[in-house]
DNA sequence: GTCTATAGGACGATAGAC
DNA sequence: GTCTATCGTCCTATAGAC
């Protein structure tokens, strides 16, 4: 699942563990490498030995989630267009959901400006859902169609989001946004 | 609509504009006192002239929001139980949306992790809405409906979400954001 | 690979003149 | 009500010994 596997390098996999933990508990800004550091049991320079920087890392764990998306893609891709694609393609990124996965929409919650300042470089995970919508939708389609397809994509993102200050374990989430996805991709009115 | 309104307060009112806008762009630690100062053409010591610190400004833009937040409750204690009030209350909540409270839901976006802070301290938004779900739904009801419902809720802060990569203007965002609500609040599945 | 030590800057906040 | 000057703390990042 790792990219490369040189020998030594579960160091490396344990500081983005510890990192992306930290930086979704108190956000990028409110997290420091010496936080992060310390809860690893080393000092910042040896951090400094894996990693370029805190950009470094943060760039790291964008890499690791460009994999499951590219799998939506080509799904898609084998698929015939028509006015259940949608559905069908929010579901099953829907229900394709990994811890991982939920770890990395907890990261975004908690780092809008900085998933902001990535897409604007390009390589933001929002951005890539650009391609998918425009591959579902027929070209014309108004915006306001285009947001709630993206919504329906986004369920778990929303129920996790919701699920902030009504406590739930992960399975009544995934539960709750399953439903949302099949209640925006209602065939009908839009 | 402001509080207290002792002469000379026009000030006051400006570094919260200035403050919001800056919070959300850049997130609450990524923005400084000094940024704020100098956005207003005055110095940091003059802003904690208005202000005790950056959290009083916080504290000082969470309490302008709770007025509507009121009168959604006041008005639900007007209408009947049923199963047609989590749409009714729902809807009413997205269709009084303000240009204000966009704003804020994009400060919320922006600072995650202030705003879990917030509610574990009590005062949050988000918190606030535990009483509302309450109201409204059966007491047993299972923790996906609750999320559920809470979702309906928060529809204009999900198409917000889904507008970062799509750009799109507040009406075509509020028009996404009724659909979702209604699909959201079906009669029906659960 | 890990450490100590330190450079150099930005931060929140305060003191006190005007 | 606004300013200059400053304090103490925290930060990212680097140099260099082991």
């Amino acid at each position: 699942m790792t990219t490369t596997r040189r020998p030594g390098s579960e160091t490396r996999a344990e500081i983005l563990r510890v990192a992306l933990e930290l930086f979704t508990e108190r956000g990028f800004e409110g997290a420091s490498i010496r936080d992060i550091a310390e809860a690893l049991g080393m000092t910042k320079s040896s951090l400094y030995y894996h990693f370029d920087g805190k950009e470094a890392i943060i760039q790291a764990l964008l890499d690791s989630r460009r994999a499951e998306f590219d799998d939506l893609m080509s799904w898609i891709d084998t698929q015939e267009p028509g006015p259940e694609l949608l559905r069908g393609a929010a579901l099953r990124w829907v229900e394709s959901t990994t811890p991982q996965r939920i770890m990395a929409m907890r990261f975004a919650h908690a780092n809008g400006p900085m998933m902001a300042r990535l897409a604007a470089q390009g390589g933001n995970i929002r951005s890539w859902f650009d391609d998918v919508i425009n591959r579902i939708l027929p070209p014309g389609a108004p915006v306001s169609e285009r947001l709630l397809a993206r919504m329906a994509f986004d369920s778990v993102s929303a129920a996790l989001f919701a699920a902030q200050a009504q406590p739930a374990g992960d399975e009544e989430v995934l539960a709750a946004a399953r439903a949302a996805t099949i209640a925006l991709t209602a065939p009908g009115p839009a």
